[in-house]
DNA sequence: TCTTATTTTCAATATTTTTTGAAAATTCAA
DNA sequence: TTGAATTTTCAAAAAATATTGAAAATAAGA
């Protein structure tokens, strides 16, 4: 396979990826052209090899660096700014886990605990008692596994497996 | 909190959670108004209760029925399909892992497996190879996790934590 | 300060995804 | 069979999401 080749679908199955997980289609591929680049990119640089405009790139470059998997860097005597992405694999993962964790996980949390004040009695009622203090059991120990993970070794989830 | 309000937070978060993960917001909430329904439920109920389609509904029922976290169920003289959501949350979550390991991890693996065979050298062919190959063993490692995970037993969830 | 290079913002547009609803298909009792 | 009840399908419409591109903002050297 030629390198071109190879290079178009890592971004293509990179993007793909993201997108099933709700992480829009741009912002995987930028994310892969990262990854795969020796040197730091320009916004000029990913523009042109992935066909999209200059705004777009911003806004996903900056939601990148709100992740914590990208992060900008100069040149001496160049203006222009230079992204390069986390290379390593562990630290991507760990950093992922802790964001979600953040955005989606802490505040279903809340909104459990809070829902364990209804009123009234009845089978309906005790059904969705019961259903959300079991999604907030749950919901709390994958959000310390998380916690965990998010600042566990390579070494800890490699022994998982044993 | 009223009852009917707490029923419509919860769908609603369940819907919002859903969405987050790359699965429509109506197969969500869908899966939330059955799992907090202490009888199986007709199209027509959810229709009603969550006012939309016939066709939204029997498609979104079809999927939750792919994924196996709902089933069909019927009664006795009646011609109508019922549907009941599985509500063990551990199933649920070990069934989810299943599906997306199945669906995302394991197509992911094999087009990485394939970008192993790059022609040329150089320092981009290089990171491209080095990449991938970092994945691909994180992506494996991953997979074998889950599929040891979507076995097990909630003790062992449990004891992760310890 | 002024000028120019660069980045960001955001209204307008394009694209993708979801939803509708009615026709077609299916199921099953008579 | 037939026909009524029910479910599924899918083209069209609506809604949601992503993208563009040019104007505004920012940054930095002269």
């Amino acid at each position: 396979m030629k390198f071109e080749e190879a290079k178009e679908q890592f971004i293509s199955a990179w993007g793909n990826l993201g997108s099933n997980w709700g992480i829009n289609r741009t912002m995987a591929q930028i994310h892969a052209l990262l990854l795969i680049s020796p040197e730091a990119l320009t916004t000029e640089d990913m523009m042109e090899e992935l066909k999209i405009s200059r705004g777009n790139t911003s806004m996903n470059t900056r939601a990148l660096i709100d992740w914590g998997v990208v992060k900008k860097e100069n040149k001496l005597g160049d203006r222009k700014e230079y992204f390069v992405a986390t290379k390593d694999i562990w630290e991507l993962a760990r950093r992922i886990a802790q964001e979600r964790k953040k955005r989606e996980l802490d505040p279903l949390i809340v909104t459990l605990e809070n829902l364990q004040n209804i009123e009234g009695e009845g089978k309906q009622v005790a059904e969705l008692k019961t259903m959300t203090q079991q999604i907030e059991t749950f919901a709390k120990k994958a959000d310390r596994l998380l916690t965990f993970f998010s600042k566990a070794k390579y070494s800890w989830f490699t022994s998982l497996l044993r």
